[in-house]
DNA sequence: TATTAGCACTCACTTATGTCGAGTGCTAAT
DNA sequence: ATTAGCACTCGACATAAGTGAGTGCTAATA
């Protein structure tokens, strides 16, 4: 028994038919509405066949057939076309890309809010991260009389800051070369690299002010584990409530639980960063809750090594290529907007 | 026809029971349930009058009574005892606090987690806003070669950041020189009292760099801008899912449409800021798509006159009391945070 | 030999019907 | 003024019958 072509043709037609109706399709059905040539007694052979392949299942017997993950992976390698974009989408993706961002939390916002808007999926977003663990310069500025700014530029040119507070202030030119003395010790180094030789040259250095030290050295160390941990943005979760696979209001509760827990998300997104496209069906999801989801995730660079990563969830019966084109389209205006915040307003 | 005691002993119970069932409450469950020493046909005379005065009513004929919104509001006002905090739930609020928590976000993050947590209901909390429209302090600071840090504190406290690409960075004397003079003219303003005059002022003074004062110049709008938004972190939205009047999925997610819409929610934690405590009892409500809800917001202070508001939704059947206790808990707790985050750990 | 028409069978879904129980309002007795 | 009693209402639930989309199998056909 193999997988010839008109098996295939088969499977395409349950496949199209269920992303459309999300009913179970039947050999009548596809008899009726694909023009195959053939009759549906032959249809639900083949379908028998195919069942026994593994591609379609039964819900329960004497039902039609819906793809199985199995099904869906084949799909997505083999058979689905990939579609362009529509007029309307590119015009709306452009309108996001047209306005003035220059805040990277809000254009994380922005673009989850897009996706989700045209996929009518869950989409979440983490923001770009590269050489965000080592520090690339320190400065110290003096706020009021009570409060010293300590000012972190990391590695892929995040600014990350905290208030320190303090009983007197030291002079801005103290600050200043505690500042500079901070930044050679410590330039290019990632916290966990920050040791005990690292602290005591520091001790040495900075023997006049030792009592600056210590509260100086915790704020870097709290600014630089907030800087360690990665944002992640997540835009209608709602739309999980439009689909029929999610009416049991259980299953729908149980999948927010799952999309409100953040970490779970960055550890999703993290994993796929090093492919440009995934997509996992189903069961492939190695996250426990999102088994009957299918999750696509694209990765955005922003030169170097510094890239971030969208996914956009939904049931294992969604669109994908659909997604896959809108996803494409948005990480090439996210890329474009990102190179334009990084050198391409240069002193104008 | 007054509302005698009696009267309210019936209404107290009817409320009682319905925010604990859900479930329309009958004269014979509250003549077996609640020993008011009356018959259930006294208490049918008495539940005629209490819907005919606009406290309770009828979901269908022949049904029990559920409370109006008018029935909640005298209850909020009058009947409601206040309940104090379990060893538990105090326990659990000091462990959040106990935590070493010092980026504002993260408060934020975890108090709206805890909040859900304890109370079953969904949460959503703004951040301490003061005098973030005026600017405190500027400074520029030298990045790379292509780059310059300008940093402003608000009046509050708060910092912003921005990087400006350059084809060329002055020097760091130069760049101070630079921050200096934006100190002394922006320092204390509103980003919209800096109009020509005040511009022009600094063009006079900035000559020397005049090719700078504009990128300059449009960074500070941007940064300012952005530190107006009040950001909004939410959590326990699932939680309404669990509610059965929210069964019916479309209402559900109409909610959750609402919910996602942070515009929404910031206004109406805007609105609420003057109050310590606010209660709106279903279309008291001005927000469309809450008029099925009720919102409780408490607003926790910071010093001076930053503050920020905290918002428990939930249906109109939530349990006011234990609500109101939990948020009077965490506003204290948020305030000791905020308190050694602002000036207990000096120097320490 | 592959295809197809025909048929019996399955099973979810819908509609109709009856029963149950919690609740009400009214009336007459206490 | 209170209460017992009674007729009535109405949602919730269970049962039964009917419908329709679907299947698998068999025998006839190209």
């Amino acid at each position: 028994m193999s997988l010839n072509d008109r098996k295939i043709q088969i499977l395409q037609a349950i496949i199209n038919d269920y992303i459309e109706t999300a009913e179970p399709v039947g050999s009548r059905t596809i008899a009726k509405k694909y023009n195959l040539g053939i009759s549906s007694a032959t249809i639900r052979n083949e379908m028998s066949d195919l069942e026994e392949m593994g591609f379609i299942l039964q819900p329960h017997a004497s039902s039609g057939r819906i793809p199985s993950d199995m099904g869906y992976r084949l799909y997505v390698d083999h058979l689905m076309q990939k579609k362009e974009l529509g007029p309307e989408e590119q015009k709306y993706l452009q309108s996001i890309i047209s306005r003035d961002i220059s805040q990277i939390d809000y254009l994380m916002e922005e673009t989850a809010k897009a996706l989700s808007l045209l996929t009518n999926y869950t989409t979440f977003i983490s923001e770009p991260v590269g050489q965000r663990t080592r520090i690339k310069q320190i400065r110290l500025l003096p706020l009021d009389n009570v409060s010293v700014l300590l000012v972190i530029a990391t590695g892929d040119n995040f600014i990350k800051n905290h208030v320190i507070k303090m009983h007197s202030v030291p002079s801005d030119e103290k600050l200043f070369e505690i500042g500079m003395c901070l930044n050679r010790v410590l330039q290019g180094r990632a916290l966990q690299e920050i040791d005990g030789a690292v602290i005591s040259k520091m001790q040495m250095e900075l023997q006049d002010y030792s009592e600056l030290l210590p509260p100086i050295l915790k704020a870097i160390e709290i600014t630089m584990q907030a800087a360690e941990k990665v944002q992640v943005h997540m835009s209608g979760a709602k739309n999980i409530l439009a689909f029929p696979e999610f009416s049991d209001i259980q299953k729908a509760k149980s999948l927010f639980q799952t999309l409100e827990e953040k970490d779970v998300l960055v550890t999703l997104l993290e994993e796929s960063k090093s492919n440009d496209l995934q997509i996992l069906i189903g069961s492939e999801n190695s996250v426990q809750g999102m088994k009957d989801c299918s999750v696509i995730t694209a990765t955005y660079k922003m030169g170097d090594n510094t890239r971030g990563t969208i996914g956009i969830v939904g049931p294992t019966r969604m669109d994908y290529s659909q997604v896959i084109s809108v996803l494409n389209g948005m990480v090439q205006n996210i890329e474009k907007v990102l190179r334009n915040l990084s050198d391409g307003n240069k002193n104008t």
